[in-house]
DNA sequence: GCCAACGTTGGC
DNA sequence: GCCAACGTTGGC
């Protein structure tokens, strides 16, 4: 199994809104990053842990937990010419994106900000915090995850 | 709102 | 293949 940090904003979606969806499950769309579509299309796994995080708000950090619920499947979002995920170059036959499903774990007893993150030197390693990251989807080791884990 | 640090696009 | 222009992310 492994671990993974995904980011969201919490003005579109956020562990409230995972929550309280049917089953407690949604389809994460939009990710439009190769390096991004390839670690979910090739790596995530049913079962794999994963760090809801909440980006470009007031307090960023780690606010949950959610798991992997469905393996890659195409992104339909971008067949849909009305859709603001919509991508001309990707058709039903031959799709560019991929997404899987997540479902709502549980929410943290309190939100691990990126601040406390880049306190500990322990965590020095993290995809997160090397300098000019934006992936939105990035691996998490174990040690990491028990550390991190360890703070809550 | 600013802007650094990307990734993508497209002319050449 | 190069690289300038452009768009996006996301912390601050």
């Amino acid at each position: 199994m492994q671990y993974w940090l995904m980011k969201s904003e919490p003005d579109a979606f956020a562990i409230d809104d995972l929550e309280k969806m049917p089953q407690q499950t949604e389809h994460w769309d939009g990710v439009r990053n190769y390096q991004a579509r390839n670690m979910m299309r090739d790596q995530m796994k049913l079962g794999d842990q994963i760090f809801f995080y909440h980006s470009n708000c007031d307090e960023p950090g780690i606010v949950g937990i959610a798991t992997i619920c469905r393996e890659a499947y195409p992104d339909f979002t971008a067949f849909d010419p009305e859709h603001k995920y919509f991508d001309p170059k990707s058709n039903p036959d031959k799709p560019s994106w991929m997404m899987v499903d997540v479902r709502f774990v549980r929410k943290l007893s309190r939100t691990i900000t990126l601040k406390e993150l880049k306190n500990h030197p322990a965590l020095c390693q993290l995809t997160l915090l090397r300098k000019g990251n934006r992936l939105s989807i990035m691996p998490i080791s174990q040690d990491e995850w028990d550390y991190i884990m360890g703070l809550e």
